[in-house]
DNA sequence: TAAAAATACTCCATAGGTATTTTAT
DNA sequence: ATAAAATACCTATGGAGTATTTTTA
């Protein structure tokens, strides 16, 4: 008995599902599958009743579910404890991230960092990738948050969590009624981009030269510097553009855009966080990078 | 953070000593000490201040103490609860031994089981070696602990015990006064032994061999059929025996014997839990398996 | 037929072992 | 000198992954 196939077993009994489980713990659906089998036979006795789809608890496992749930409680409270002791949850943390994160996705995740650290304070500024990659080079940066890799020589990278963009339209545009539309429709939209070096334009230029296709076969009507640039374009009809969902949540619904499928195209890309290489972080930054990828899930 | 790492975290500290807790545990002194500086880097902190040969747990220690006092805890608790409504705590185990463990090892064994388990009953019956074992493959015994390994093929070893021996001699021989005597004063002392076939008898006479001495060298005075009978030959002044120590603690304690080492002799031997190897036992005969080996350090 | 879980297998990390060194009494 | 903990190194188990099959709604 482990208590990672402790919090696997918690997480199921709470969604009644092995994959949606597998996917909150961040591990595959056969490894929890595994996990939960071990348990079984280490117990000796079934833990879930699978129903075909449906997967109930069984008296055992509702007993286990009980002490399962002080065992992995107790250690978080254990880790907190310590920390506090140590000291680890006061100071400061210099925080750095590129324009989708800081405006549309950290946020929520400094809200709740902050209330349950309350004697650590954050500084987050927002800058391209390069220049934050640069500053945590540098040192004037505890952390990052960006969405290409470079300088792999000099930061650790750890995969933090996936952006999904899709093709926004003006909620009036004809094909904004569908769900999807095909590859020749796309090209022929009026078209709005970043400028070069922006990690989003980069994302779409790769899923479209996966396909063959180059950038400049679009038809490009703006290149404009922001992401709430590029919204204000397409809310006021000169076109439209592949944005992160999470920057357009508002927009959606209250009615004034939509986004749809493009054939053939998924375009999405990474975000990572980034640390210096060499120079260890300080207790508090580890702890903190530990906050964001334990939480990365849902927030 | 594993739960392995806190059960010898908490035998540690207990303790006090890394060693010590080692052999509580059933795991070398390098592996807990592995253990504890794993959970030492996880936790960013010691956990002990290593003060020469005094252990001292740390703040964090003590705060880490309590938490995983609270996690085995519940380890243990899930175990018993899931095994009640199983059932696994009811009903009779038909176990057999040798000698020396059904009458002198294995009673406060079964005392202390027979009350934490109220439901269950359990048989013992004593016999030798071969008899326990062949009953165990017949099926007329549940579980066996017998002292040498005969059929292999179709049976389960399980390290037990170890059974340490010692010459035994009537407390007025003038060799008693001694801590330990020489190889020459061992082989001209008249000497009891038991019945071909003994399993203690089959542990003198390899250890002798060890050394290049047979059996009949030795000044052999008298042969009796079972321990009993050989601490009757002692007290009355016939011969000198190498006994279990186990089986000669009160007549130690009350002065009627002592016992002396032999110098370059080492007379010990395991005794084993045996069960079927095919014919899988039923959960409470595991389950009593895993109490006595879980227990067998000490009680 | 489409999803969800189980199975088969492969590979790597790590837990535990032995042997040895270091350290402190 | 001795006893205890740390270190070095090796091996083997098992945990997690991918690919696939089975199951059932």
């Amino acid at each position: 008995m482990t208590l990672e196939q402790l919090r696997s077993f918690i997480k199921i009994a709470e969604m009644e599902s092995f994959s949606m489980a597998a996917n909150a713990v961040h591990l595959s659906q056969p490894s929890v599958s595994c996990q939960i089998i071990a348990l079984e036979k280490e117990l000796g006795t079934k833990l879930f009743d699978r129903l075909g789809k449906r997967i109930v608890l069984t008296k055992a496992g509702e007993i286990l579910l009980q002490h399962a749930g002080i065992m992995v409680e107790s250690e978080k409270k254990a880790r907190l404890a310590i920390n506090d002791i140590l000291g680890i949850r006061k100071g400061e943390i210099k925080l750095g991230s590129s324009n989708i994160p800081g405006a549309y996705i950290l946020l929520p995740f400094i809200q709740r960092f902050c209330k349950e650290n309350p004697c650590v304070k954050i500084f987050s500024s927002i800058g391209d990738t390069l220049s934050i990659a640069q500053e945590v080079i540098d040192g004037g940066l505890d952390l990052g948050v960006i969405g290409s890799k470079i300088n792999e020589d000099q930061l650790l990278y750890f995969d933090f969590i996936e952006d999904v963009m899709a093709l926004a339209l003006n909620a009036s545009h004809p094909l904004a009624q569908k769900t999807s539309i095909s590859l020749e429709e796309f090209l022929a939209l009026p078209f709005i981009i970043r400028e070069e070096g922006s990690g989003s334009r980069k994302a779409i230029e790769d899923e479209l030269n996966k396909k063959g296709i180059r950038l400049n076969e679009l038809n490009i009507v703006f290149q404009l510097g922001n992401t709430e640039a590029i919204k204000q374009g397409i809310k006021a009809g000169l076109g439209a553009a592949v944005i992160s969902l999470c920057a357009i949540l508002d927009e959606v619904k209250f009615g004034l855009m939509r986004h749809v499928a493009v054939e053939g195209l998924s375009f999405k890309r990474k975000f990572y966080i980034i640390l210096h290489k060499t120079r260890s972080a300080f207790p508090l930054v580890e702890y903190f990078k530990g906050f964001l990828l334990e939480n990365r899930q849902g927030l």
